[in-house]
DNA sequence: CCAATACATTGCCATTCAGCTATATAGCCG
DNA sequence: CGGCTATATAGCTGAATGGCAATGTATTGG
């Protein structure tokens, strides 16, 4: 999850990540809405893919990534152990889902 | 938030964050924990306050760091947006809670 | 007051990294 | 085939960053 982090802490990254979070998109569209070139978009989308982050298929001309949620799951799983410094909610939510769906 | 995930990116920085989770600590723990030199504790201890993630307090001749988790629940907000690709159970759960807790 | 402890700051070095331009690769279309 | 589009790769540069040793600063204890 580590590897995760550190793809994620650059803010450009950050955006293709979000971007992603509605669903496949092609590299281009990223090249669109970043203010930087397009082999530097190609270099974030590698970094990306090393991380596990994201996964590509390719369509003809254009390669179509995806969101790969693992890493993210993993940072989730990560910053549990910190939710009950803000939310009591949530804490009432997990005792519940334990009940609720056991294991 | 940006700021809360550059400063995760250093593994050292996440240790210490790991290490805060069980409460307050001196920065000389820190020190004992890490296989890295005293002043570069220190930095990294810096960084992390300077995004917010630690406050420190005086208790005479140490600092005391603590967590402060602002930052780790906006990074778990934005997180939110990406449950549903691994998590129906949480789904559910969230269900639950809005109606057990409402508002 | 002096030595010791705990931590921060400074100054340096090597590495990493985001950015760019130029170029390569691959598929599409006429 | 030839040109166009989409993306990747290569090569470079400057800035940021993690590491260290040396030094500064403040507090405690004798």
């Amino acid at each position: 999850m580590h590897a995760a982090l550190q793809a994620l802490s650059d803010p450009h990254r950050m955006a293709i990540v979000s971007m992603l979070a509605d669903g496949e998109r092609p590299a281009g569209d990223f090249v669109d809405a970043l203010p930087i070139s397009q082999p530097t978009v190609s270099r974030h989308l590698s970094v990306l893919r090393e991380a596990g982050l994201v996964a590509v298929r390719k369509d003809a001309n254009r390669r179509l990534y995806r969101l790969n949620p693992a890493p993210l799951a993993e940072l989730d799983a990560w910053l549990s152990q910190y939710r009950r410094f803000w939310s009591n909610r949530l804490d009432a939510l997990e005792a519940h889902l334990d009940k609720e769906f056991p294991q």
